[in-house]
DNA sequence: CGAGCCATGTAAAGAGTTACATGATTGC
DNA sequence: GCAATCATGTAACTCTTTACATGGCTCG
């Protein structure tokens, strides 16, 4: 049982204990939430996942209650893991910056004519639209079975939802911005 | 002069690229502009700057044109370097998915206290009020002087103020939400 | 008995962070 | 001369992705 520095930057390790709040399961049952409903908010890899999994038991965050056919382990979050994921809850901070390719690249426009540039925010503009609608559908699919239950997943949702439809109105928005800048100076 | 494999996913590169755009620049110049107009977007140490700076070089893609005092050495954009940049605005795709370990949080909230879930959201709201403010300043700072210059910056920076001001009013919506689940159902 | 899913693992490389190290030049 | 700033670099580690490898079980 060797120590690890959880110095709250590692937020799969934390999506695990997570996870594991809701039962026992093995690597590959946590393989498939990670491909289902976190997919949006913290995608994983099964080499990730098993890594992770193999540090926390032996630092005592995760235990092996059981192993089954096929090589299958199920593990149980420990009372040490509770402690860890309850302290990265509450006591370390979210990170604030984020890192944005998307805007990164319209940072960059001016290199590219602004009929592409133009193009670049349409693009955006649908993405964000078809995301949102993809969004809706998976609330229409749960909300009905778990009116009141499941406050926190709802949260989230709504958190996409709203993203989402910000997104794209601000690219609708940068696309009349563009054209108007361009009007008013065609060097832009 | 070594194969670089360029498939989109680096972005630092295309940042130091970016800002090459605007003319030649030591990797210290473009550590100033990382840490200032960029820090929002794509922040980057030192360390890794100088290294992809040398690969970008072996690569062809930037060419040191001088060398000054104190061992700077400045670097300059080549023509391949300017085609990599602009495959990149426009051919590749943007990251769709972006991890949120905030989001993340908001998933496991129902391990913790609904004080402590709801002290989360708050803190949550007035962090975004916070970083909405700060974007505002700089906003008010830059923009007479720029009137219809740097429209993309500008357009850049109206994402940052969607964003936050999205964040904050999902944040207090998210607290009410939460008090009425758990007044309907005290057990949430 | 073979296809397909269940289940875990290793290896290698890319991307990012932190810490440490070094030396040159400028300005007081 | 000494402090601050300019300027570059290396080493070690963490996190993430992609690819490869292996074998067990189930069902038709």
């Amino acid at each position: 049982m060797s120590r690890l520095e959880y110095d709250g930057r590692m937020s799969l390790r934390h999506a695990a204990l997570g996870l594991l709040t809701l039962g026992p399961a093995s690597g590959y049952d946590l393989l498939q939430t990670f491909n289902g409903s976190l997919a949006n908010v913290w995608p994983a890899t099964q080499s990730q996942l098993y890594g992770e999994l193999g540090k926390l038991a032996e630092a005592g965050l995760v235990t092996v209650t059981e192993e089954g056919a096929r090589r299958r382990k199920e593990y149980a979050l420990t009372d040490a893991g509770l402690a860890e994921l309850k302290h990265w809850l509450i006591e370390v901070e979210p990170t604030a910056v984020r890192r944005s390719d998307m805007l990164l690249r319209v940072f960059f426009l001016g290199v590219v004519e602004p009929a592409q540039a133009d193009e670049f925010l349409r693009k955006r503009e649908a993405g964000a639209a078809e995301y949102h609608d993809s969004l809706r559908a998976t609330e229409e699919a749960i909300a009905p079975e778990t009116a009141d239950l499941a406050v926190y997943g709802r949260i989230a949702l709504e958190w996409g939802l709203r993203f989402t439809a910000m997104q794209r109105e601000w690219a609708a928005w940068a696309q009349e911005e563009l054209a108007r800048t361009l009007k008013s100076q065609p060097s832009g």
